[in-house]
DNA sequence: AACACATTCAACCGCCATGTA
DNA sequence: CTACATGGCGGTTGAATGTGT
């Protein structure tokens, strides 16, 4: 039988769902004292829960902001485009939604779009899941014909036109600092890092401005760096709503 | 109604990066 | 430089719920 070394037991930690009057506890709690030290929230809170408990059930459902309920077709179709570039980076694609956290985008993409998006994830004992597949193309191509992310030929004749090899993107700890302000929930803000020639490229957010690249999207720095991906095409050229940008800034790599 | 199976999603786990003493 | 604490991330689990038989 094994002793246990350390002469500091610690108080056995509540885990599974947490309870009503658990999540008024910490809500009071964070409000009064502010976010951070959540080692210290279980001891001064009283409750028999572990820091890192604490602050996902702060950050995932108490703090205020958090959107609930179905994303819709805009935030779905964003989801996509960002996993088809970045992958399974959830804490980097939820910061481009308002409201979303990394575990909801997560679970939302284990549970509905990886079905969509990778045909094998189906399961084969679905008799129908070939047409299934085909359904599901169909209706990706509809929203992508309904997205208004996409735009079509014409909507760019009016745009400001910039190269990428114009603008660079920072990296995720600096994306990390800023909070949107957008109250649009399906899309996000223009912030002062966002660098360009407003006189040679007038730009009004929101206003539907369109970027049209010259070529594909470096994908290899979009790893570490937020996205800028020409929705809406498959390769070489493409357009993006100005105002689905949230942070750019000038050449540095 | 009862059971089995499938799906959803909140929560936990382990790992890693960073800050600090 | 090292050790430790803390926070953040993605992967995984399992209880709750839904659906089919």
């Amino acid at each position: 039988m094994e002793v246990k070394r350390s002469s500091v037991i610690k108080p056995q930690l509540k885990k599974n769902l947490w309870k009503a009057e658990e999540d008024l506890i910490l809500k009071n709690y964070v409000e009064t004292h502010g976010e951070g030290n959540w080692a210290t929230v279980s001891d001064r809170s009283g409750l028999m829960r572990g820091g890192k408990s604490c602050r996902l059930r702060w950050k995932n459902y108490l703090r205020p902001n958090i959107k609930r309920g179905e994303m819709s077709e805009e935030e779905e179709d964003l989801i996509i485009r960002m996993h088809k570039l970045l992958g399974n980076r959830w804490s980097l694609i939820a910061g481009r939604l308002p409201g979303r956290t990394d575990n909801e985008v997560k679970n939302y993409w284990n549970t509905h779009l990886n079905k969509k998006c990778v045909p094998g994830k189906r399961k084969a004992t679905d008799p129908d899941h070939h047409q299934h597949e085909e359904n599901d193309e169909i209706n990706l191509n509809k929203k992508k014909k309904l997205s208004p992310l996409c735009h079509s030929e014409s909507s760019t004749e009016s745009a400001g036109l910039i190269r990428t090899e114009s603008v660079s993107l920072n990296g995720r700890k600096e994306e990390k600092d800023q909070e949107s302000t957008v109250t649009d929930p399906n899309w996000m803000e223009i912030t002062d890092s966002f660098n360009y020639d407003i006189d040679q490229y007038p730009i009004l957010p929101g206003k539907n401005a369109t970027f049209v690249f010259d070529d594909e999207p470096l994908a290899a720095y979009l790893d570490s760096f937020v996205l800028f991906e020409p929705f809406g095409c498959d390769g070489g050229g493409g357009a993006v709503r100005t105002d689905a940008i949230n942070h750019v800034v000038t050449n540095n790599y």
